[in-house]
DNA sequence: ATTATCTATAGATCTATAGATAATGC
DNA sequence: ATTATCTATAGATCTATAGATAATGC
């Protein structure tokens, strides 16, 4: 009985919704599987280890959006626009990925030892944010206030979204504003933003 | 062998710093009751369920913010500092409290069946912010756009504080400006705001 | 021969209960 | 007599492994 038919790709699929559910820790392997169709130590043909199947779905987000952010934090020109591009972007993947990767950061999932690698990816990815952050402060575009902490605030609105998404109706256009509206609130020339928004 | 000296309170107390850390599916009663200093099943003499302890953790906290949001909703007056004014009592909370209680609301715990009363009391908080934000936008004085978008972005902020108690340094002072950045954002007069959070 | 599944199960948890025990309060 | 703990353990999980089986590819 070949014939894979995506199997590994329903699996990280479908263990990306349970997770985003109901935590790493509250799903088992047998939850996954059965949304899959398959028996649970089917599972294990697939992916050695069940930290494994996370580990995928870490490697899935964040190869890409540190990539982009580190990519940002080199550019020169105004700071703000390139928040907002990255912002776009984590929008488009929260609500247009069909696989919820992110509902792993909701628990503190990389701070257990099995994730240290990705925790080190995640750090760089914020402070990627923050450089981001001080390279508008320097050029008087955004406020002289914590760059780490305006880069968490960043974060922590990005990562709401995902929240949001399991409540039905959000999308990412809907969102989007929220998180124009802090970009707004950090600038030194808020003005320039408001007739944007209102729109 | 009386005397109890706050066994329950203890009880709470370590509960809560375990689920922040791990997840409520990833600590067992064998880690809580460790963390206090008794045997697994003794647990079970101040609690029934597992259950029982995070219902007490969600009761402690929702409680009182609730009430707090609902009486401001029916408060007069302008809206933007009474979010201000609720933004502080949150992160007062947060990072004063000595039960790191929020961690509850990293998962999606509130979404177990488990867990539906207090959903039912989460969603009227939102909607409560919800309602201050709409007053706001009567009295011209936030910018129009989606008002339970700007609730629920307003909350991730504030719950997004509880990641970085975890994290060591910061505290309720270090993170109010993240959240006064984001209310100057949504302000029709955000030049008001900027000499308060430069200062 | 390889790929992808299955059944059966080992071994390690986990929550919760039963019943014993010791310390205070009356 | 009540309060708060303990040891021992039942019964239900959970992850992962072993080994059988069936379908394709050569």
């Amino acid at each position: 009985m070949a014939k894979a038919a995506g199997t590994v790709e329903k699996i990280l699929h479908e263990a990306s919704k349970l997770f985003a559910a109901k935590g790493y820790h509250g799903t088992s392997t047998r939850d996954i599987a059965a949304a899959v169709g398959i028996r649970q130590p089917s599972l294990f043909y697939h992916f050695p280890t069940k930290h494994d199947i996370a580990h995928r779905l870490f490697e899935l987000d964040l190869e890409e959006t540190l990539v982009l952010a580190a990519r940002s934090a080199r550019a020169g020109g105004p700071a703000l626009p390139r928040l907002r591009q990255i912002a776009d972007h984590e929008l488009e993947v929260i609500f247009g990925s069909p696989v919820d990767v992110r509902g792993l950061y909701l628990t503190e999932l990389l701070r257990e030892e099995e994730f240290a690698d990705w925790r080190g990816k995640y750090d760089n990815m914020l402070a990627a944010f923050a450089q981001i952050i001080r390279q508008g402060q320097d050029g008087s575009e955004i406020l002289p206030l914590d760059a780490q902490v305006l880069a968490q605030a960043f974060d922590g609105l990005l990562l709401h979204a995902i929240r949001l998404k399991g409540r039905g109706a959000a999308e990412a256009d809907s969102y989007r504003p929220a998180v124009l509206a802090f970009l707004r609130g950090i600038s030194t020339d808020p003005g320039t933003w408001t007739a944007e928004l209102t729109r």
